[in-house]
DNA sequence: GCGCTCTTGTGAATCATTTCACAAGGTAAC
DNA sequence: GTTACCTTGTGAAATGATTCACAAGAGCGC
């Protein structure tokens, strides 16, 4: 199949999230324009996004709120559980570990992992903090499909590198450092301080 | 000035960062072919996003370090003190409040809220939890240039609307919902929730 | 079955971003 | 000053993403 934008894989993201809301409040049927209005899009983007995967509404009535729902957790890849290790239980890796927006969509945190000894043995929402030594053999025992990188930038390269080794396949990294990963591993990096800066940027140039 | 695409900002904030562990390594120059290879990019790629702003180069040379720094933060608005509201004193509330990354590159916490009487009154680094009942008139006093909102999705669009009518021009989210501005208000936000389907798309599409 | 209305699915057109390619300008050695 | 060598800055080309516009279906009432 043709390469899928990046672009197209966050809105339809966002479509599931709004149809579910739209499951919830009863509603059978929804539209393209429906759909659009909610996610700041349009209508014609909406039906495209769709295009490249199929074919899933019917003409003069729209889509079936819970066919089309199932459609996208199939294409996402969210109609099963995920296992997600979090490397780092300081203060973001903690507030991760506790977060139920994650577990609410798939997402499992079934180990924490740091190499303080303050830290390691406390236990964060039922997930108890484990030694660094063991991230390779846990990892397997554990299948753990997804890693999140929660610490020090210094750290981060070192310990994407041991995960990967370990067979982890995707990476959401939070620390503010580009990391290299070999083909086949994907990685993502949320870089709140750039966001700020992004922000910084509009803030200082919001009279043009 | 011509709109300036945000994958251009995105990027020199990512060149000022390279940029500054240069200067500290006590390199003088630095060519766009260098620039790139740190932030996965092309030369070229480089060459274009300065030039929107200005020539900073010197041919057959290249650039200046401090120079480049000095212009990237003059364009970024990094010259200065910005002053930050964290709205929401929950886990990723106080991680962020306490968070290093922000003070560094000139985002200062002025003031943390929350509507928990638990929470307010401690402490988080320095910056004492205030009642959210506060927020519009600290606001005003306390020059508050940009707002994270860390609540819960349902109370997120409130509290932004709040942010806004007592001034504030740019907005980081953190709630994993779609949230609407007036013109002249910038919004972001970063959905931690969508980074992680992001992931689960490319495991399941891994094979194309 | 027919006509009316509605909405999809999709090529084509537009708009945006990235990459190419090279002239122009600068350094440095001799 | 001249030559040899680099690297910038930038139009032009290529590639990528979004928007347009409309034919093709599908439901519904009569
Ligand atoms: N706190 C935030 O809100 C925030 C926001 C954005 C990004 N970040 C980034 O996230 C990362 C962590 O930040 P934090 O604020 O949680 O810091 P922190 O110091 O609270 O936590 C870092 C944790 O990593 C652990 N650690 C360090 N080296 C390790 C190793 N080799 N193996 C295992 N564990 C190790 C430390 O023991 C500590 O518990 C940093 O890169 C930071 O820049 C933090
Ligand atoms: N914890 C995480 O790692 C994480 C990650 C991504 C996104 N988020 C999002 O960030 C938001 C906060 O998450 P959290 O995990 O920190 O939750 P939390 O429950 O720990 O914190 C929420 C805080 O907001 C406060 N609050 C609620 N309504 C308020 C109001 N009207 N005015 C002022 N304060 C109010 C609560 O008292 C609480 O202290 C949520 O929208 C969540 O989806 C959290």
């Amino acid at each position: 199949m043709k390469r899928i934008a990046e672009s197209t894989v966050r809105r339809l993201s966002a479509y599931l999230r709004f149809l579910e809301e739209f499951e919830a409040h009863g509603h059978q049927t929804i539209s393209s324009g429906e759909l659009a209005a909610q996610g700041g899009t349009t209508s014609a983007q909406v039906r495209k996004d769709l295009s490249f995967f199929g074919s899933f509404g019917k003409r003069g009535l729209g889509y079936s709120v819970s066919a089309l729902s199932t459609s996208l957790r199939e294409i996402l890849g969210l109609g099963r559980q995920w296992n997600v290790v979090i490397v780092g239980a300081g203060k973001i890796g903690a507030a991760l570990a506790q977060y139920n927006g994650f577990r609410d969509r798939g997402f499992k945190v079934v180990a924490v992992y740091d190499f303080d000894p303050a830290r390691v043995g406390r236990t964060l929402d039922g997930v108890v903090v484990r030694d660094q030594k063991e991230l390779e053999s846990d990892i397997a025992k554990l299948k753990a499909h997804i890693a999140l990188i929660a610490v020090p930038a210094e750290a981060a390269q070192q310990l994407v590198d041991r995960v990967v080794r370990a067979g982890v396949k995707a990476i959401l990294n939070f620390a503010p450092t580009p990391l290299t990963v070999p083909a086949g591993v994907t990685l993502r990096s949320v870089n709140m301080a750039l966001e700020l800066e992004i922000l910084s940027y509009a803030l200082v140039n919001s009279d043009d």
